[in-house]
DNA sequence: TTCCGCATGTAATGGGTTACATGATTAG
DNA sequence: CTAATCATGTAACCCATTACATGCGGAA
């Protein structure tokens, strides 16, 4: 579905380009390998999905979605409902008792770490792209925006978390001030 | 590494308590299905990550992580870092444009409303499960709250793309006030 | 003419889901 | 005695990653 949305996006595109586009654009939401892409062009193509409007040196193949592949992608965008996902980190936290109270503090401040030079780069990112005004560049904007919201979030709650970790009192038991913020 | 953290933190259960706890403790962070999971416990033993405790009726089998499993289990915590993960309900923000203007407020409108009842079940969660004063309850409270705070994240987030989507300027051309919250 | 970028593919392996398949215990 | 629960496994299939493999075109 990523690659047809981005044909639909980007019509006349080579598996190459999308590539490109892939890595500009998606790599933080929907990184793709070069591999796995031609592969599913292949399949896209073989449904009827998207087609080859033109053929150029070194096999270039441009590509574009056909009907039967906008209505397909529009049905998974309106119908079908994303599934929650599953949260490597989050596992990660849970299984934390194996380091202990210490060793769980710590993780947790590593954490914070990695997050704030996460959200640079998102920041960084925000200020070089030239952003235009079409919806293409704003859903991009909003998505990236996104990003910046989840790594802020992320840097509270684990310092929330380290309180509450440290706090000998049961959770929910209502001796924190900022137990429900 | 689900599978091995969970039997660190319940020695002696078997395949079908694992499973049990996945779907009690785990659901929303990490499902594990029934298939998968002995296959697991089956490459775990193999490796000698885990052992076989003690054997019962009906081919019970307890399982408890090995020193060596531990050691696996402590360096996957500490040294290696979660990359980051594909994010589907990003990805289809991002391909909105399928949908134009319209459909993208719509869309995101919708998302509004399945993330306030997913935030419902998770305040039914949090306030149906007895937590005890132990870390391990402590490292499970501070994960729902995590999933709380996604959740009441994406609700603001959902809203002021919303506004953004709406707003004729560019983005990132300073005409909103809330462009940098 | 030589090198970088364009351009496409295949193979091996592992993770994950769905469906299939079986059977023993125990509580009522 | 019978149904729910306990309890374990296999097979087929898809998705994804890494590595392997090839070769043309254009610019310097």
């Amino acid at each position: 579905m990523a690659a047809l949305g981005l044909i639909a996006q980007h019509p006349d595109s080579t598996g190459y380009d999308l590539l490109r586009i892939f890595e500009l654009s998606l790599a933080n939401v929907w990184p793709a390998t070069q591999s796995q892409l031609y592969g599913e062009l292949g399949k896209l193509t073989t449904d009827g999905l998207i087609e080859v409007t033109a053929t150029g040196p070194r096999g270039r193949k441009e590509y574009r979605a056909t009907e039967a592949g906008h209505a397909v992608l529009r049905h998974w965008l309106v119908d079908e409902k994303p599934e929650p996902q599953r949260n490597p980190l989050m596992l990660k936290v849970f299984l934390l008792t194996e380091l202990g109270p210490d060793g769980a503090d710590r993780y947790l401040s590593e954490m914070v770490d990695g997050v704030r030079s996460a959200l640079d780069e998102l920041d960084r990112l925000r200020d070089h792209v030239d952003w235009e005004p079409d919806l293409q560049d704003k859903l991009g904007w909003v998505v990236l925006e996104w990003g910046r919201r989840v790594c802020r979030m992320q840097i509270e709650w684990a310092r929330w978390a380290q309180a509450e970790l440290a706090d000998p009192t049961a959770p929910n038991s209502g001796s924190t001030l900022d137990r429900r913020p």
